[in-house]
DNA sequence: TATCTTATGCGTACAGTGTACGCATACTGC
DNA sequence: GCAGTATGCGTACACTGTACGCATAAGATA
């Protein structure tokens, strides 16, 4: 019990004074690891701590509360993006755009989620969003039609990763949903014959036809 | 303390015994009620109770888990969809349904979040989605086809209205955002000053114009 | 070197969550 | 009237985020 022996016999003994020193960046790099191996509603405070072989609550001395932790791991992904290389033309700088955000919130689903209840999410956005916009005004769109379209392939990317993390589910809801009514709804089952072979990478292909087509 | 005079002396004193009589609809009938008016982060097994004068275990009589009544919520709202009239034409079909579908979805922004957990949903959506296969097949779709354009345009669904559902948080995002970067990114800068005048309505006319352009 | 100040770790506690278990009562068929 | 079942629900447990305050470490000043 004197294992200690020269100043730290005052009240209790604390088991090696925290070892690791904590700052933001290991914090949310903690938060990180665990999302991305057992997803975002394994998320808690305690389960960090854990992680770091630290108290819950000495989270808080780096990090205002859950929320700003989600901004931070936010900002972490945000940063690690690569800027895409510039179009051939406006078009194609757009669709890369986009294919470089999409395949980010791919790698880490959980972002939508945060950038859904962040509002905008991370400024860390900002550079990517710019030359999307700088392209549609290039291409003559006002400002209504820029937000436009801008809002709607952000709109379908964020459903389609949504999506994309249920897959799983999907497959096996399928088959109790298929057996349950394949006889009523003929097209429909019809159709949901063929989704056995994902991942079904239409996205790029998609916002270069919605594009095209506005 | 005699108030109970007759048989309810044996214990505990019973403050009327239930005095509501529960069943699964008033159940979700209630949780609709809590959702619709505080949101789903609202939504609590006690907050249900207290709302019918009876206790939090009571429910799990009548739903299984929190799960079950998601999908009994699901369910109530699914029901209540009415069914779009037949199309002038198939595109005209397959746009009526969606618009449909959104307007559900923007009535009660929840269900987008119960469905994304939930896979495939309701099994009363599937009058729906078999009209809108139907369309897709007669259009002269394949299969892949038809899957494609139709997770086009539900992924679309569900990120329009996840999205619209923080449209207030988002008006003051933007303004921290502005504020911070307005002369680092001009065209964003510029294109986001034009979406004081939501609600912003595009979602039928793009959907058309999506199915034009495939 | 001694002391004062600040930064940091973190134990305890509280209000909230979903829900397993089991008891007590109400209802129903004999 | 009585047995059997259906139903309400009180208690308890494991979990969540986090407010508060104490104890120690680190750094500054005398």
């Amino acid at each position: 019990m004197a294992e200690n022996s020269s100043e730290t016999a005052t009240v209790n003994d604390r088991r090696a004074p925290a070892a690791t020193r904590l700052d933001r960046e290991c914090v949310v790099k903690a938060a990180l690891a665990i999302v991305r191996q057992d997803g975002l509603e394994a998320l808690s405070m305690r389960r960090i701590a854990a992680h770091l072989g630290s108290g819950a609550m000495s989270l808080y001395r780096h990090v205002r509360d859950r929320d700003d932790l989600l901004l931070g791991m936010l900002d972490h992904v945000a940063k690690s993006i690569p800027a895409p290389p510039p179009g051939r033309d406006d078009r194609d700088e757009i669709a890369s755009v986009f294919a470089v955000m999409h395949r980010a919130m791919r790698q880490d689903p959980w972002i939508v989620r945060v950038l859904l209840f962040e509002g905008l999410g991370s400024l860390l956005m900002l550079p990517l969003i710019e030359r999307v916009f700088a392209a549609l005004f290039r291409l003559g769109c006002d400002r209504q039609k820029a937000v436009e379209i801008y809002c709607l392939l952000l709109h379908y990317a964020y459903g389609e990763c949504l999506s994309f993390q249920t897959v799983a589910q999907r497959a096996r809801a399928r088959s109790a949903f298929m057996a349950a009514v394949e006889d009523d709804y003929p097209a429909a089952a019809k159709a949901f014959t063929v989704v056995d072979d994902w991942p079904y990478d239409e996205f790029d292909r998609n916002v270069r036809r919605i594009l095209d087509a506005l």
